[in-house]
DNA sequence: AGGTCGAATTTGTATATACAATTTCGATAA
DNA sequence: TTATCGAAATTGTATATACAAATTCGACCT
């Protein structure tokens, strides 16, 4: 049975296919940035659409930084900028996803073991006290863009271990079992430990992001901290920014 | 006196100019998270702009988080976002100082000059407009810490240039004489430029921490940039931290 | 009372048209 | 050759109109 109507697949508005048909040949290598894209005339021409359809495609990729636009002059693909927006509010997996490429993560090590007294000072434990401790490698499109490892609290979340990788992330699922009530953020340029370099896909010295993260829940005797993160991207392909620019646009004087 | 033609004061788009009212009346407290924005046809009454427009300017405030549309039902205003911007960097003289070392700066280089087309954009001026650019490298205990280059945009700050180094900072000058609305960071690693690497005592290629800043003030027609900053750190000499821990502590577990 | 259906409301998308603003580029004039 | 002017090309905004899709709410029936 089944079946009714299989029918309607949810058809993507039509401006939103405009958009993809720009965004495949931006991806495809067909269109490389500084290129010209083609006029709104030449896209109502070739795709059927109307003029209002394809300026508020182009708009949005512009308004998205894929593409940027110059009145009377013409429009171009933008200079890749992997900036993300928030980094401490989303996870890396939906960034990737939100820039239209494949996410995966490779679990490269999962132990529990005793903290080092550093590690124990971190997470406010006593030093010999287990933590569990993983280290991934998260991947756009099979290409490495940030190595996590990660020092977890067995008593904010005992069942660590059994996290579903293929799932969720560690930290979507640390947000879902413990919403984090405050979050610390350190960040160094720091070159690219030989140990880390194949991995990365990087060579040894080359310059890297490294991000300290660490988060606390609240307990019942306070604030306790659940993880701690040191998480580090390739220098030059990943951009971390906070703070947002006013929403209201105002004409260049 | 006055004006002849005052002339053409650039008109803010009339999207731009719905979108503002709707904003104003929700930072006025006129509209609280939740509260029912009018419906499109009724601000069509009130504005007298088409149903296309007061659409547009509804869309672009969802796309920007502001409000939440349900199709059928209405528009409201959305939660404000989660706070954590806190990207609370202290400027570099207090950081200095506070780790118990002796500030310095040297002005490198302070000149007026037309903003190129991509400082232009980013500024928010016409290609062309004079900005002011300034460069500084600042020192603890005569050791170069930060190399501070910086766009002014002279609509906000005209005095800019004489601004005593002596008593104060740019950036203290900035925020004591237009305090920042709203700021947004960018922060990536970089590998050292040769043409920087003996200003900072730095080998070539060494990792560095490149922050760019950017800060807008309310201006009688909307916000405005009031100055964009590229800060570059040796990597291993610093550190940047963004988000604070709890303040109550427990003990160890 | 409860449920069902359908109309009214409200937002979402699409088009045709018009004019404005900016850049580009060629024609023309000095 | 150089400079200037202007037409053409291109993007930006605005409107009127139409229909689609989702929700709300009341009328009506049982």
């Amino acid at each position: 049975m089944d079946g009714p109507p299989p029918d309607h697949v949810p058809t993507r508005p039509l401006y939103a296919r405009v958009k993809r048909t720009i965004l495949d040949r931006i991806e495809r290598g067909d269109l490389n940035p500084g290129d010209r894209i083609p006029t709104e005339h030449a896209l109502v021409a070739e795709t059927g659409a109307s003029r209002m359809t394809v300026n508020r495609a182009l708009r949005e990729l512009a308004d998205e930084g894929r593409i940027h636009r110059i009145q009377g002059a013409g429009s171009f693909v933008a200079e890749p900028k992997p900036a993300s927006d928030l980094m401490e509010l989303r996870n890396i997996a939906d960034e990737i996803a939100a820039r239209g490429h494949r996410h995966d993560m490779r679990l490269l090590t999962l132990t529990e073991r005793p903290a080092q007294p550093e590690e124990a000072a971190r997470l406010g434990l006593r030093k010999g006290a287990p933590v569990f401790h993983s280290v991934l490698l998260h991947r756009a499109d099979a290409r490495p863009v940030q190595l996590e490892d990660r020092l977890v609290n067995p008593l904010v979340a005992p069942d660590y271990p059994a996290l579903d990788l293929a799932r969720e992330t560690p930290n979507a699922y640390l947000t879902r079992i413990a919403p984090a009530r405050a979050v610390e953020h350190a960040v160094e340029a720091i070159a690219c430990p030989g140990t880390l370099a194949e991995a990365l896909g990087l060579a040894p010295g080359a310059p890297c992001l490294a991000v300290d993260r660490r988060t606390w829940v609240d307990g019942t005797e306070g604030p306790r901290v659940a993880s701690v993160a040191r998480l580090i991207h390739p220098g030059t392909r990943y951009r971390l920014t906070a703070g947002r620019p006013p929403t209201d646009r105002v004409s260049p004087l």
